[in-house]
DNA sequence: ACCGATTGAATTTTT
DNA sequence: TTCAATCGGT
C-alpha cells in the first residue's frame, strides 16, 4: 500500500479513499478536504489496485479543478495523468464527440459550438421564420426554456406536460435542426448527443464502458439530470461510481442542477455507500459556526454536522455603508489596513458579490487606491462586440455552414453588403437548401444581387476562401493574424483604444494557444476559447485582490473574504424571493461564500444603492440577523484617514465624494456619530448604552415582526423610542415601553 | 447603404 | 447608467 495515499486522512477519509467496488457517495462539508480524497483514491487506484489511469474518468465542475487534479495526481503517481480522463461534464463530452459524432446520422466532425449569443440570434430567426412575434416571444426567454428542456433531458418531440409543448416547442424543434444545417451543437447538445450516440449504438456504448472501470464526480449536487443520465449510461451494471459532493453548496438549480441527483443516490444506486467527511480543515470555529447557524435555515438537506479543531479566530465584521462608494471604500481600506498589520499579501484576499454589475465600484476604488485585482467574470471578455466578431471570422473559416457567424462578418469591416445583400443571400439558401456560403456564389454567378453587391461578394467570399485554405496549414495565432491584417478590421477600430487592446489580448490568446499547443487549430482554439471559463484562469499566486460572483467562487479558498452588498432584494435577489425553494439556494450561495474563508470575513451592506442610474434605499439583508449575534461584530461608520483620502490625484468628481465622508452619514442609527470625530470604533454597538432599555446593536424580537436589531434611540426619558432594523421589513420605530417588544 | 440620433430595455447566477 | 436596436435623413 502506498503510504503517501492515507497519509494525515482521518478514518472517513481512509474509507472513502480504499472503498473497492460499487457506488459510494461521500458527503463532503465545506474543506472537508474532498478535492484530496479524489486524487489520492485515483492515486490508491493505480499504485495499489493495478487500475490502469487509462480506465478512470473524473468529472469536475471547472477546468481549473480538473487541472489541479490532474498536477496532484501527478505528483503521487507520476506518468498517470497523461492517460487518465479528467474534465467538466462538457469537455468530457467534446471528446468523445469528436471521435464519434459522424457516427449520429448527418453530423461532421468539424462542428462548432454555439455560445449563447450565438443560440438567441438563431433562435430569433427560428422565430421569425415561424411567423411568431419577436416581441411576444422573447428570444432570451425561449432560449432559456430550451436549455433548461435539454438538462432535463427532455426533446423537442417529447409528450412533457406544460410549457414544452405549443410555440416554444416548435421553435425548439426548428432551433434544432437549424443547428444541424448550420454544423453547431450547443452547451446542452454536447451531451445530449453523446446520449442518443450511447442510447442508439450498442457498439459505441461498450466502448466506452469497457473503458471507464471507474467513475469519479466532483460537486455532484450540481449534476443535472442529463448529466444524471449520462453516468448511468456509462456506468451500466457496474456501478463503480463514486459521487463527491455536499448539498448545503447546490447552487445552480436555475442552470437544470437538480439536487434530487444527491439526495436520492443512495436510492439511485443500489448498495450504496454513504460516506460523511464532517471535519473542516480550512476555517476557524467561529466562521464554522456562523456557516453551520446560518444553513440550519435550510429545510431540505443530508443531516450532517460540520466540526473543527481549528481554534476561534475572529468575529464576522459587518459594516454597513451609505452607498456603494462607500462600501468599496470601506473594502479597501480594509484590505490595506489588514495588509499594513504584516502576513497577508493581495492575493489573500477576495471580494465576493451577488451580481456582477456590483464590481464596478469596487474595481474604481481599489484602482484608485492602487490595490492591485483580478476580476472574475464581470462582463464577459468574449461577449464584446469586437471579440466577437474576431471570433465569428474564425468560426466561419472553422466551419463555413455556420450563417450565424457568417452574416456577423459579412459587412464588417463595411464593405458595401447591407441588408438587402443579405436578405437576397437568405433567400437563395432557403429556395435551393444551401448555406449562405454557398449561396454568395449564386448570388455572384447568377448576378442576383446589385453590381456593387456582386463585386463586393467575391472579394468577400475570396478572402474568405482564401483564410480557410491558410487555416489548413497554419495555427490559430498566424490565422488570426492574417485575418486582421487583410480585413483591415483594426483600422476600423482606431480611436478606440479599449477595443483595440481587447483585440490584441484575442491575438495573444490565440498566439500563445498555438505555442503550447505545437499545432492549435482554429477549431481547437475555438474550443478551449467556449468551454474555458474565466475562473479556470484565476490565478491564486497573482497575489492580487480577486474580485468575484458568489458563483465562481465555488471551490476557492482565502484567507480573508468580503462579502458585499447584503441587501434584501440584491442578496437574496429580488427575483428568488417569491419561491421558498430559491430562497433556500440564496442561503446555500451564502453559505458557499462564508466558507470560502479560512480566518476573517467581512460583511458589507449599503443603505443605498443605484440600480438603473436609479438611487434606491435598501435594507440590510435577512441573512445578516441569521449570523448568531454573538459571532458578529457591527463596524461603525469608519472615516478614511485624511491622507489616503486626498494623496490620491484630486480630480473632480472627488471633490463632492470626499464631503459625503465627513457628513455624519447615517446619522439615524447613531453609529455614525461615533465616526465622524474620526475615531475607528471597533464596535459599533452601545452608543446609547447605559440610559434605556435597549442599546444600539442589541437584538430583539417583536411579537409581530420578528428578530431585529435596535438601530438607535430616540425621545427623552418620558417617550423613548427604539428604531429597529427588521431584515426583510425595514426599520420600525416602537415605543420602547411596548410589551410585544423584548430582549432575546 | 451608411451614419448619427433617439429610444428602449436591462441586472441574477454560467458550463 | 449603459448598451443595443431601431429610425430617419442623407
Amino acid at each position: 500500500m502506498t503510504k503517501s495515499v492515507l497519509e494525515g486522512l482521518n478514518p472517513s477519509q481512509k474509507q472513502a479513499v480504499l472503498h473497492l467496488d460499487g457506488p459510494v457517495l461521500v458527503l463532503a462539508g465545506a474543506g472537508s478536504g474532498k478535492t484530496r480524497i479524489i486524487t489520492n483514491r485515483i492515486a490508491h487506484l493505480v499504485n495499489d489496485r493495478d487500475v490502469s489511469p487509462s480506465n478512470i474518468l473524473a468529472v469536475t465542475f471547472t477546468n481549473k479543478a480538473a487541472g489541479e487534479m490532474k498536477e496532484r495526481v501527478e505528483g503521487l503517481v507520476p506518468g498517470t495523468s497523461r492517460k487518465l480522463w479528467i474534465g467538466t461534464f462538457h469537455s468530457i463530452c467534446l471528446r468523445i464527440l469528436k471521435r464519434e459524432i459522424d457516427k449520429l446520422e448527418g453530423f461532421r466532425r468539424d462542428f462548432v459550438i454555439y455560445d449563447e449569443g450565438d443560440q438567441i440570434k438563431l433562435i430569433k430567426e427560428c422565430i421569425k421564420s415561424l411567423g411568431y412575434n419577436e416581441k411576444v416571444m422573447e428570444p432570451k426567454f425561449v432560449r432559456s426554456q430550451i436549455d433548461r428542456a435539454k438538462n432535463m433531458a427532455i426533446h423537442p418531440g417529447d409528450e412533457a406536460p406544460s410549457i414544452y409543448q405549443g410555440r416554444v416547442a416548435r421553435v425548439f424543434d426548428l432551433y434544432q435542426s437549424e443547428l444541424r444545417r448550420v454544423n453547431a451543437l450547443d452547451f446542452g447538445d454536447l451531451i445530449a448527443y453523446v446520449l442518443r450516440l450511447f442510447e442508439g449504438r450498442e457498439d459505441v456504448r461498450e466502448v466506452y464502458r469497457n473503458k471507464f472501470h471507474f467513475i469519479l464526480i466532483d460537486e455532484y449536487q450540481d449534476t443535472n439530470k442529463l448529466q444524471y443520465n449520462f453516468i448511468k449510461l456509462l456506468t451500466g451494471e457496474r456501478a463503480n461510481v463514486f459521487a463527491v459532493g455536499d448539498d448545503n453548496q447546490s447552487i445552480y438549480g436555475w442552470r437544470g442542477a437538480d439536487i434530487s441527483n444527491i439526495l436520492n443516490f443512495p436510492r439511485d444506486f443500489e448498495n450504496a455507500r454513504v460516506v460523511k467527511l464532517e471535519q473542516n480543515y480550512r476555517s476557524t470555529k467561529i466562521i464554522l459556526d456562523a456557516s453551520n447557524a446560518l444553513i440550519s435555515k435550510n429545510a431540505h438537506k443530508h443531516e450532517k454536522r460540520l466540526w473543527t479543531e481549528n481554534p476561534g479566530g475572529q468575529k464576522l465584521k459587518y459594516y454597513e455603508a451609505s452607498d456603494e462608494r462607500d462600501e468599496a471604500h470601506y473594502i479597501c481600506e480594509q484590505i490595506r489596513c489588514e495588509i499594513s498589520k504584516g502576513g497577508l499579501s493581495y492575493g489573500d484576499f477576495a471580494v465576493f458579490y451577488r451580481t456582477n454589475n456590483q464590481s464596478r465600484m469596487i474595481e474604481e476604488e481599489l484602482l484608485r487606491s492602487g490595490v492591485p485585482y483580478t476580476i472574475v467574470g464581470a462582463v464577459g471578455f468574449y461577449s464584446r462586440a469586437e471579440i466577437k466578431n474576431v471570433l465569428a471570422y474564425l468560426k466561419v473559416i472553422a466551419n463555413p455552414l455556420d450563417d450565424i457567424s457568417l452574416k456577423r462578418i459579412i459587412n464588417v469591416p463595411s464593405r458595401g453588403l447591407g441588408k438587402a445583400t443579405v436578405q437576397s443571400l437568405e433567400d437563395i439558401a432557403r429556395s435551393r437548401v444551401v448555406s449562405v456560403f454557398k449561396a454568395m456564389d449564386i448570388a455572384v454567378d447568377e448576378g442576383i444581387v446589385s453590381k456593387k453587391a456582386v463585386n463586393g461578394l467575391k472579394n468577400f467570399k475570396a478572402l474568405l476562401e482564401g483564410f480557410i485554405e491558410y487555416s489548413s496549414a497554419h495555427s490559430v495565432g498566424d490565422v488570426l493574424r492574417r485575418v486582421l491584417e487583410k480585413t483591415g478590421y483594426l483600422e476600423t477600430l482606431k480611436g478606440d483604444e479599449e477595443r483595440l487592446r481587447n483585440v490584441g489580448e484575442m491575438l495573444n490568446e490565440a498566439a500563445e494557444f498555438s505555442d503550447n499547443r505545437g499545432s492549435g487549430s482554429v477549431q481547437d482554439f475555438l474550443e478551449s476559447v467556449i468551454l474555458t471559463s474565466d475562473v479556470d484562469n484565476l490565478d491564486e499566486k497573482k497575489g492580487t485582490v480577486a474580485l468575484m460572483t458568489m458563483h465562481c467562487a465555488k471551490g476557492l479558498e482565502f484567507p480573508v473574504v468580503f462579502i458585499a452588498g447584503m441587501e434584501e432584494n440584491l442578496f437574496p435577489h429580488i427575483k428568488s424571493r417569491e419561491n421558498p425553494k430559491q430562497l433556500e439556494e440564496e442561503r446555500r450561495l451564502f453559505y458557499v461564500g462564508l466558507t470560502r474563508a479560512k480566518e476573517k470575513i467581512f460583511l458589507t451592506s449599503t443603505s443605498s444603492r443605484r440600480f438603473y442610474g436609479e438611487e434606491k434605499r435598501s435594507t440590510p439583508s435577512r441573512f445578516v440577523a441569521e449570523i448568531p449575534k454573538e459571532l458578529l461584530v457591527w463596524e461603525s461608520y469608519n472615516v478614511p484617514s485624511p491622507e489616503s483620502s486626498s494623496s490620491k490625484g484630486g480630480r473632480g468628481r472627488e471633490g463632492s465624494l470626499k464631503r459625503k465622508w465627513t457628513l455624519p452619514a447615517v446619522n439615524r442609527n447613531g453609529v455614525g456619530m461615533r465616526g465622524a470625530n474620526g475615531k475607528h470604533s471597533p464596535k459599533g454597538v452601545s452608543l446609547n448604552g447605559g440610559g434605556g432599555l435597549y442599546v444600539v446593536g442589541e437584538r430583539v424580537e417583536h411579537q409581530a415582526f420578528g428578530q431585529g436589531i435596535v438601530r438607535n434611540v430616540e425621545g427623552d426619558r418620558d417617550g423613548r423610542k427604539v428604531v429597529i432594523m427588521f431584515p426583510g421589513m425595514g426599520v420600525k420605530t416602537i415605543m420602547e415601553t411596548f410589551v410585544g417588544l423584548k430582549k432575546v
